[in-house]
DNA sequence: TATGCTTTGTAACATCTGTTACCAAGGGTT
DNA sequence: AACCCTTGGTAACAGATGTTACAAAGCATA
């Protein structure tokens, strides 16, 4: 049962009727890192509440690029990981697992009638929508605004935030995939921090040190 | 009086009492092109409902860099314009109207009071900000994926469409702060496009040719 | 230890984008 | 025509990022 990590993290938010509701209707699912959680036109028949853990959520084009939008991270006001929750439609996005992870399955058609039944839910919703669209907003200024060298600091910081540890165990090719750039420009950019003091490297493991 | 204005684009949306009450509470405003509409960090206190139009949506970062994020067009199902209509946040957008327009600009308060009351404005404000989030992903897309003689001929054919006329009325300079790059980028770029015989330049004018 | 795979370092080069500088063309005003 | 201001064209260069190629280091396993 997952009562106790629900009141934990959603407690002070739902109503206690709606809290019922949710363990009556809600599925416990739990992932290991690296598990994909939804794929990109796939169609969405739930919406996800983070219990533990961080998801990241990847967009693709038609070549088959990849990038990173943002991280979803454990105990996050997380809901609408996926833009597209409501209305049957398909997914835009792709979300895996960063960390091993808890979440609460939540079937869309609950979901829809708890909107008009409990003030608690729709304002949850809305707060949501409105969290990932600013997370969205940032992602765009990263790429607008900002160089690559920065951006994959950023990127180290952030990682290291949603995980809760500062030492990162990632290979450079999987770090070029997240930022959308190759693996030698991400050597050449971290050898360049290393010299600057901000991480310190060894094979498979990344040291953040200007958090 | 905009009441025929009105029932044209959101009569089949909304119930008539929903119409009745956006009647007698909401404004029109008429706007004339390049004013602006809200500036980033302005509270907002009124939702826009366009009734004719266009509207561009801007970003801007700490050192000024502007970028333009989407254009929202006469008809189209737009509320929500702004990101953060609800809870009496500040906006972290500018809005500027591209061509003349006509909005019905409706108080905050009576807003989150429909979202109770009228399941149809319910539906309106989710699938707006569903709306608003696929725009942004797109808006990603581009900056993520394209490089910039893609990115300027889409900028160009989505002008054109959202003020339904193939001449553009810009300048050079005009066009490179809403793609954020510089104008000597933009001139070379065109001519290029302009060997391809995807437009025709005059001055203060570029023509689509391919829409 | 020998072998093979994965991961990282680095050089050399191509390409795209941004910057500076200057000139020319267009259009309006006196 | 003479003048001015805005806009556009272009060269030359700088810097950031992407690409290719190859070598070296780290790690696992036979």
């Amino acid at each position: 049962m997952f009562k106790e990590a629900l009141e934990q993290h959603y407690g002070f938010l739902f109503e206690p009727p709606l809290m019922e509701e949710i363990l009556a209707y809600g599925s416990l699912k739990k992932v290991a890192a690296g598990q994909q959680l939804i794929e990109i036109g796939e169609l969405i028949t739930h919406m996800p509440l983070l219990l533990s853990g961080a998801i990241k959520i990847m967009r693709e084009d038609e070549k088959s690029d990849e990038l990173l939008l943002y991280f979803i991270e454990k105990g996050d006001t997380c809901a609408m990981s996926f833009s597209c929750c409501m209305g049957g439609s398909k997914s835009d996005i792709r979300a895996v697992a960063e960390t091993d992870a808890e979440i609460v399955m939540i079937p869309v058609a609950q979901m829809e009638s708890w909107m008009g039944k409990y003030k608690t839910w729709q304002q949850f919703v809305l707060d949501s929508y409105q969290a990932r669209m600013k997370e969205l907003l940032q992602t765009i200024d990263t790429l607008a605004f900002m160089r690559m060298d920065d951006r994959l600091l950023k990127h180290l910081q952030d990682k290291a935030k949603v995980t809760g540890d500062d030492h990162i165990h990632a290979t450079h090719q999987e770090i070029a995939y997240d930022l959308h750039t190759s693996r030698v420009v991400i050597s050449r950019l971290l050898k360049k921090l290393e010299n600057e003091g901000k991480i310190s490297m060894h094979r498979n493991d990344i040291t953040v040190i200007d958090l």
